[in-house]
DNA sequence: GGGTTTTCTTAAAATTGGCTAAAAATCAAC
DNA sequence: GTTGATTTTTAGCCAATTTTAAGAAAACCC
């Protein structure tokens, strides 16, 4: 997998870099917004990925995108960014980025978003189906017959994990496991709770059974559809 | 597949416990190392596997896994530790543990490296049939005819039971043991109840012979097609 | 057949476990 | 801090499940 950082610190850019590349990346940094975006357009097909630095000397970040985008529309693009409104994070997905990562960030949790948005070009299954309702994991998105669906976080990765076990039955303890990291407190009600804000969100107010079918005792489970 | 878990801390137990009832196992809990020691000591051959703390108040668990390799080589044990030197590793495995799992755990890590040690034991099979009746574990799901019967859990794990040991007589108490729990008691007709559920639920109305076959005075068997 | 034991069947009681709503706690944004 | 959103806990309720009990039926033995 090859990425393109364009970030015009060195100490930064030498930080991700050499991190990434010890887990197995191909990383070119571009150390301005000119070059940067050149080398994106020019061999566009070759990136994977984009790293891309908000505050950069002569062309900004989001300038960059916005040409990137006008030529490619898949090139999963992350920012980073020193700046803390909301507002900023917002314009930036309006843009197009994926995904934005505040500076300071660990990196782990940089690595794990990288491998979230390239799980779709490694072949993993990022979009779910059940019936009406579909997952894509890539946008983070659920939709219901079309129409988005805004989950909570839990409740995303609750959903996510029922839908990777379609048709398989999903215990208490490996959900409390899986989505919760719990490993030791089997007392709470916490399951129950988020499978009923799944129902009452994704479920049609009439529907006389739910999507999520209850085997008492063991856990739930979301029926293969034959 | 019994297992017997040798554990203080109640919370642990429990969790534990429940956890791998849901995976299907029958679990036993002695919560101090001389009780513990009695009941492996006492039905040695009931048990496939043993979890032991290392900490235990009383005798410890580095004891008890010693008297007990004195009467049995065989039995599998796995260590519970929350110390992490390496050292108390070793020491254990000399002891006579098959392997060790350092707390706080994942279920999951710990269902694996059961479920290794039991390999040998019990064939992975998942999925059972007689005539026209299907069992699927993983789904948990039963069809008779391909049309889907709602067992309870109860319901479910006896018909297990029964179908695993195909073509053997399953013996009431070796039943009531399996399925209900090791200190239920003997005297009690839910057996009978359950069967005749299963029955109810599993058999065509104008049948005339049950699938289930009633060997008086010893327990039941499903017989093997041949 | 008659007596005894064991199993079957049914109904009712007891218990459990999941659902739901609402409160409390935690977290994040401003 | 204050506010609002999200997550977790709590508790009452209800329905499904499990257990008990007891009479009926069947199997066994003399």
């Amino acid at each position: 997998m090859r990425i393109l950082l364009i970030e015009d610190e060195a100490s930064i850019a030498n930080f991700i870099k050499e991190g990434l590349e010890e887990e197995g990346f191909a990383v070119d940094v571009a150390d301005n917004g000119k070059k940067g975006l050149e080398l994106a357009l020019n061999i566009l097909e070759e990136y994977d990925l984009l790293l891309l630095d908000w505050m950069l000397p002569g062309l900004s970040g989001i300038e960059i995108c916005r040409a990137i985008r006008k030529e490619n529309q898949h090139l999963p693009i992350i920012f980073l960014t020193a700046k803390d409104t909301a507002d900023d994070a917002v314009f930036a997905l309006e843009t197009g980025a994926n995904d934005f990562i505040r500076k300071p960030f660990s990196f782990e949790e940089m690595l794990a978003r990288i491998r979230v948005l390239l799980r779709s070009k490694r072949g993993e299954q990022t979009i779910f189906r059940y019936k009406n309702i579909e997952m894509n994991l890539d946008t983070h998105r659920v939709t219901k017959n079309g129409e988005a669906v805004e989950l909570t976080q839990k409740e995303f990765s609750l959903l996510e994990y029922l839908l990777r076990n379609k048709g398989r039955v999903c215990r208490r303890t490996r959900i409390i496991e899986k989505v919760w990291d719990i490993n030791f407190d089997h007392s709470t009600a916490v399951i129950d709770v988020y499978i009923n804000f799944l129902r009452k969100k994704l479920e049609d107010p009439g529907a006389e059974s739910s999507f999520i079918t209850t085997i008492r005792g063991i856990g739930y489970r979301i029926n293969d559809e034959t």
